[in-house]
Order: structure tokens, then C-alpha cells, then sequence
DNA sequence: CTGAATTATATCGCGTGCGATATAATTTGT
DNA sequence: ACAAATTATATCGCACGCGATATAATTCAG
């Protein structure tokens, strides 16, 4: 006979796996990246711009799947780092965008290490972190389609 | 010819997708968890109880990969909002036990309704759910044998 | 051209998560 | 039995992450 409470077990929740991977990535990156004076967020902030020169806080929003009350906080540290500045948009001058600054672009090369550091604490076989990330993809797609 | 770069690229990471899902499912949470007056959080916490009226802040920690530092306020809170208490373990009258008030208790039924509110929400198959579920499980197994 | 609606960015307050550290309790060696 | 070592719990400070809200900038209607 099946427990009325066997939904709520911890074991059955397919959420919590999910929340606590999340978090021990990012003390797996913590050691790596104290390297490069960044923090996990601070991380895939300049990701985005290590590959788009020039991003607007929208943009940057919309990528990382967070709100300007958490982006704009973390742009100030990012300019207040000296990694990234806001400034005009070359193309319109009414729009303000964050770029590079020389440090930032340096530090492009010192987190090639970093991912190399990762891959080689997370023990998944090449296809599991296919599959992993095939379905990963798939809920936040879902996600952003129902808005 | 493959870009120096590519291991940096947000679209490479299998953490990013980690992240932004684990994000998006506290926020899915939320207003199903707001009917209980609980967090995300506060929720994992109780569903812990929920099964093991009686668990000690260290296995508790260890149940739900939090530090201490995490749980200790968790427990003030859940226990300022009355559902649980800090009483002596029956069995060993030396050891502090954290256990279920009775709106601790009555809480439970309420639950029930919200893992069947969040699963329509995540448009995964069954199969899909117990693929991720296991590699997951995989990740945090590996990650607790290290140590 | 101008006030209203929309959009982009910023501020505020709360609740985590954690590294570092302090304190309290328990266990252990002798 | 008792000081030292270990373990459990708590405190502190920082950095998110977000709902709610405010402000600034842009667009749109007439």
C-alpha cells in the first residue's frame, strides 16, 4: 500500500537534486575562480561578454535568466573590479552598453583554466552530460516560451 | 578550425543550465509555497521532518548538502513561525533533537497539493524526469564519497 | 509637440548559501 | 579525573536572487 505521503518525500522531489547539484557547482568553481577575483555570477557576466563585446543589461538579463535587481548590483562590481564600463553604443549613441574594459579582456585567457579545473571534478561520462544538458535545455526553453 | 575560446563559451557550460534551472524552480515554487508560508528552503527542511520527526541539525545538514551556517537560521525562522521546536532527544536525554509542532504536523497534508501544482509545470516525460533524477543523484553521490 | 503609456534600469528589503571564525559540548588520551 | 582534541552549533560578513517598487528613458497617441 502506497503512503499518502510519498509525494512529499525528499527522495521523490526531483527539485532538490537539482537545487543541491546547483549549489555544489558553485563551491566546485569557488577555489577556480578566486583565481580570477570573480564570483560564480561574476563568472557567466563575462562569459556572455568575453563572447558579445557589447551587451545592454537587458540582453544580459534575458541570457542569464536573471532580473535587473540582481544584474545591476553585480555590474557595479564587475566596473568597480575594473573588468567591464558602461558606455555608448557605437552604433546608436542613445544606447548605453557594457564592454570590456583591458582587464577584462585579459582575464579572457587566465579562465581558459577554469572549465579544464571543472570537467575533471564532475564525474560524468561524455554522454551523461549530453543528456544532462539536453534536458536542461529543454526545461528552460520550455520556460521562456510560457514567459 | 575550432575557437581557443569555445571551452568558455555560457553555451559550453553544463553548470550554466544547472544554475538557471535550479533558479527557475525556486521561483515556480514560490507562490505554491506561499499558501504554506514557507521558502524553498524552509520547505526541503520540512519535508526532512515530515518523514523523521526527530532528525538533529547534522543530519540535517547532511541531508540537505547545507552548511550549518545555512540551517541554523533556517531553524530559527521555522521555528519563530511555529513549526517546529528544539526539544531532548527521548532516547538520549543529552542530545538536542529538532522535532514537529503540531502546525508542524498539520502542514503536512497542506503539502500534499504542492508537488502536484509544481509537476505540471515541468514539461518533462517520465522518462526524461528519471534520467535527470539519476545522473543528478549521480553528481551528489560522487561529490559526498570525496567529501 | 506633448502628455500618457511602455520599457529599461535602479533601489529596497528579505532570505538564503557559504567561508571564516567563535563558542559550546563531547570524546579521548593519559 | 582532567586537559587536549574533536565535534556540533552559532555568529559574522559578503554576495546573490528576487518580489515589489521607484525612477529614468523611450515610444506612442492625438
Amino acid at each position: 500500500m502506497k503512503d499518502k505521503y510519498e509525494s512529499i518525500r525528499l527522495r521523490n522531489q526531483l527539485c532538490f537534486p537539482l537545487y543541491a547539484v546547483s549549489n555544489m557547482i558553485t563551491r566546485k568553481y569557488k577555489p577556480l575562480l578566486d583565481e580570477l577575483d570573480l564570483t560564480y555570477t561574476q563568472y557567466i557576466v563575462m562569459m556572455v561578454l568575453w563572447e558579445e563585446e557589447c551587451v545592454n543589461e537587458k540582453l544580459l538579463c534575458e541570457t542569464l535568466c536573471l532580473k535587473s535587481n540582481t544584474v545591476t548590483p553585480l555590474l557595479k562590481k564587475l566596473e568597480s573590479k575594473g573588468y567591464i564600463k558602461k558606455s555608448k553604443d557605437p552604433d546608436d549613441e542613445r544606447n548605453l552598453v557594457i564592454t570590456l574594459t583591458k582587464a577584462g579582456e585579459k582575464l579572457k585567457d587566465k579562465a581558459l583554466s577554469v572549465p579544464k579545473g571543472i570537467a575533471c571534478e564532475l564525474n560524468l561520462s561524455r554522454e551523461e552530460a549530453a543528456t544532462l544538458y539536453k534536458i536542461l535545455y529543454k526545461m528552460l526553453d520550455e520556460d521562456r516560451k510560457e514567459g
